[in-house]
RNA sequence: GUUGGAAGCCACGCC
């Protein structure tokens, strides 16, 4: 008694592919069932998670049998698909073969799919193209597309073009999120250019002081944790992780005080402790490391 | 239409 809708309910919420695909099976046998684009996305979207790309490939198979048409959904998915699976050359393919041959105009969100799949491929100058290539098309890039491009910088060690996207923000008016500031400390860091990471930083405090729904959170957080661990300062990693705790203290007297009872860690997670017990490591405090890691489990975090 | 894109640690694998 499902009807179209519904049955996209049902194959979203299904988290196990196989069980998904099952689903699948038994939805086409229903009478007047027709195919929808939508049940496919999903089900790209459920193998995607799990890195399953053959049923991927016998998917878009049967998709065409059915003569159900690829929308920029399907297509953004199914390149940042292919990307996960390792499938490099398919998802640039991907990204053509839309338009040469269906005739569809890539949306930002697809754009930045590919570029972030060229980016994981090792083919950051082929993704900076088509990025150019999208600007003379007068399509102009999201926060989401910036943060992308910038973090491909950054691995790339384009250190000086990840500054000028970062420029281009401002200039255009794009909100710098966190994901962009994020980024941007993190190459920093990773470049050994510590200055610059703390004047990103600064500026990333004025805009949460300002509330512009930016907040240096536990990846900002992990990312500094990481770049002292890294200079073997090991009591300044373990300050920004007090910092942590102390933040999380506050957050969890707040939720009590508003009647929620949610003990959801927001300012730690498992890379957090990692992070310190890496660098405790290193550092060979062996009844530190110990003691962080017996913390863990009264704080509801499991080790990964 | 509850369908799609971004940031941090370690380990392993590949180059």
């Amino acid at each position: 008694e499902l009807n179209s809708k519904d049955m996209t309910c049902v194959l979203k919420e299904l988290r196990d592919w196989g069980e998904a695909l099952q689903f699948f099976a038994w939805m086409r046998n229903q009478p007047g069932y027709l195919p929808e684009v939508f049940h496919y996305n999903v089900l790209f979207k459920s193998l995607s998670r799990a890195r399953e790309w053959n049923p991927i490939q016998w998917l878009m198979g049967e998709m065409q049998r059915e003569g159900v048409k690829r929308d920029n959904v399907s297509f953004s998915t199914l390149i940042s698909a292919a990307s996960r699976c390792g499938q490099h050359e398919s998802a640039l393919s991907l990204f053509f073969e839309m338009q040469e041959e269906k005739g569809l105009t890539p949306d930002e969100v697809t754009y930045t799919a590919a570029i972030r799949a060229l980016g994981k491929g090792g083919k950051a100058d082929q993704a900076l193209k088509i990025y150019e290539k999208m600007e003379k098309d007068g399509m102009r890039g999201d926060g989401v597309m910036y943060s992308t491009l910038i973090d491909l910088c950054g691995k790339a060690g384009k250190i000086s073009e990840a500054e000028r996207f970062f420029r281009e923000m401002g200039e255009r008016n794009v909100g710098k999120n966190e994901f962009v500031y994020n980024a941007m400390i993190d190459l920093y860091a990773k470049a050994g250019l510590r200055e610059e990471a703390s004047d990103i930083l600064r500026g990333m405090e004025e805009e949460e002081k300002r509330g512009r729904g930016v907040k240096v959170g536990k990846i900002t957080y992990s990312i500094l944790m990481n770049l002292h661990v890294r200079h073997g300062e090991i009591s300044e990693a373990v300050e920004i992780f007090k910092m942590m705790e102390k933040r999380e203290e506050e957050e969890r007297k707040t939720q009590e005080i508003a009647g929620s009872s949610p003990q959801i860690p927001i300012f730690m997670d498992s890379v957090a402790y990692n992070t310190l017990l890496f660098g405790l490591k290193r550092q060979k405090e062996l009844s530190a490391a110990i003691a962080l890691f017996r913390g863990m489990k009264e704080k509801n975090l499991s080790p990964s």
